[in-house]
DNA sequence: TTCTAGATTTGGATCAATCCAAAAATACCT
DNA sequence: AGGTATTTTTGGATTGATCCAAATCTAGAA
């Protein structure tokens, strides 16, 4: 018989074996069979091994849905991201999976492409679904009353990146204002003093806390050239915006992106315009994603570590579920920067580029 | 009374409100309510407005779980994917979460990172949580056998990207094999006769029509040359391939990748070896990804429509779970070459590259 | 008014698990 | 052997919806 390989196929034709037939071909109780399955250390070993054998056999397959019935859980997250096309959400995606199988938990994928009310919708089609808990991060003009919303359904929520409604509130992602900080100090301590902010336009708070921490950075070491400007966070924004940027009047010796897509148009922008990124302009990038070793020159870059923020916001989220009265938790991972030709420091000669940034100070 | 914004929220602590709670209020019977909710022609139009209003004023959410424990669907599908980091998958989960989304589906996704172990614990996962089908890219190493499996189980399942198994079976696709005649259909138009491949070095459907794509090709505009060298299809893999193959005499004129990713890399190492791409080496990506537009050269690339194929992925999904024993369709998008300035047919002179390719024939 | 076809509505069984209180089996002491 | 304590096992109720066959209601015809 061929049944250790196809565990008993022949079974029924597929009308799915329960828990009753496990029951009665070995000789116990339906609950019996139950606490075998979830590992109980009520049943004697004798009837554990009946009973797993038993299970081997019929080839039974546990009926998740079933349980969550009568259960109190599912094993079932939901997680919402506003650009999954985007290779740091990407990585952030693959942590929360990490994260996540290990405990054997499952999540559906939503991509909002902030629009709050895409968003919405997946959120009651989780709560139609029970997950045990929701992932998110906010759509851009997500009302801030939606955190409410959540906690009256009684549905944990863990903020990522991202973070909407009053404190205290689950939430994980990484310092951004001591990220653009180090940025600063960096380029000061190569001798910039006109540094210029690429930044979001939008509401987030992602996108203000780099505001502060770029105006903090300034104030701290007494520049008093400052110019934010803003616009979508995306290369070719980044592009677009350099080059206005460069026009001005005195202009900058160094900017600061809001993320690297923007540096990476950044850089480009100025080879377009016939400038040397790192040299005629130093650029720094935030997030540190896998391109950022391998562009053209190389870009600094204030690390982010988007798996590190999936993993952690994930492991929240089984916190929380856990315990759903425990305190409210921020983990906020400290940012690293990550040094390469693209400012300037060139401690890499690969490229015919000079070591020392051109500024010129007042 | 504060009960229009938030639905009645003081109904019981959230102990959920049933089918059985609707109709008592709305003083008919609990079949009739599901009746409602399924939106079922059987019932009058005055029941239906009495129980929609109860449905409201008591704040009711649909269990699903319990609806699929009798019914015969989960509205739930399992995606695979073996590399969500990339912008390709990114964009390919975007469109497959766009058109499920549209039919009131919802999706668990799954990172296998290339190990059949992770995908095969994730389909079984799916299994107990009893998804109507599931999409999958193989993981490199998958036994032939998973869809045999997957059958058995009766778990409608479609392929995307890579197929693996004998036809006839559901795959969703770009056509691989054109777009590389395409490539090297334009490189010989513009006199190009030593033509390298970057290709993958994995056994997957996909990397293998590429390959036969080229050998083809070659064949049919009748080159002597013919140079594949292999590699993972990173951007770091076509900055090291690269370099050898440029070492080697006679050297190529022009290249072609496997994707984007392996292009981009091809590029930089050019560039580090001072060379130029486009006028020393023409260099033709796969996918044509955002950034192809915005690289230095801007990027000719095979494009493969990464959102478009997501899409026709689900559709089929669904068209399947309507239909298990339907007959099997493949859906193989043409691609489309997007010719940019990496391949040295300058038709915009945004950098100072000289417009014709320079190559010496045999 | 009675009958009947057609349109609505309904209660009971069912899906496959978990919970729980009580029963049965076994072990431990005099 | 008898009685108590402890460990295992169990049947019945429960979860929240759907299916289905039968019951009820309505309107039009005779």
């Amino acid at each position: 018989m061929t049944q250790d390989t196809a565990p008993a196929s022949s079974r029924r034709e597929s009308g799915s074996v329960t828990l009753q037939d496990i029951a009665a071909h070995a000789g116990v109780s339906r609950s019996t069979v139950s606490l075998v399955l979830r590992e109980s250390p009520l049943v004697a070993d004798r009837t554990r091994i009946k009973v797993q054998a038993a299970i081997k056999e019929l080839g039974y397959v546990y009926n998740r849905g079933a349980a969550a019935l009568r259960g109190s859980h599912t094993a079932t997250l939901g997680v919402v991201v506003y650009d999954i096309a985007t290779p740091f959400f990407g990585a952030m995606v693959a942590g929360i999976d990490a994260a996540l199988n290990r405990e054997g938990y499952v999540s559906f994928l939503a991509n909002s492409e902030d629009s709050p009310e895409r968003q919405q919708r997946f959120l009651e089609r989780m709560r139609e679904h029970r997950v045990d808990g929701i992932l998110l991060c906010p759509a851009e003009g997500t009302p801030a009353s939606l955190i409410d919303t959540l906690a009256s359904w009684s549905l944990p929520c863990v903020q990522v990146l991202r973070h909407i409604g009053e404190p205290p509130f689950d939430y994980a992602s990484s310092d951004f204002a001591r990220g653009v900080h180090q940025a600063v100090g960096h380029l000061v301590k190569l001798g910039h003093r006109r540094i210029a902010f690429l930044g979001g336009h939008a509401q987030h708070s992602a996108t203000q806390e780099r505001w502060q921490g770029y105006s903090d950075a300034l104030a701290h070491h007494d520049l008093g050239y400052q110019r934010l400007v803003r616009g979508q966070v995306t290369r070719r924004a980044g592009l677009e915006l350099i080059e206005t940027l460069m026009q001005e009047t005195p202009r900058p010796t160094a900017v600061i992106c809001h993320n690297d897509l923007m540096a990476f148009g950044a850089m480009l922008g100025l080879k377009r315009m016939g400038l040397t990124p790192g040299v005629d302009c130093a650029v720094i990038g935030t997030d540190d994603v896998e391109e950022a070793a391998l562009s053209d020159p190389a870009l600094t870059s204030v690390a982010t570590h988007p798996y590190a923020i999936g993993e952690e916001a994930a492991r929240l989220a089984l916190r929380r579920i856990a315990d759903p009265n425990g305190a409210r938790e921020q983990v906020v991972l400290a940012p690293r920067l990550q040094i390469r030709e693209s400012c300037g420091s060139a401690s890499q000669a690969t490229l015919p580029a000079s070591p020392i940034t051109s500024d010129s100070t007042t």
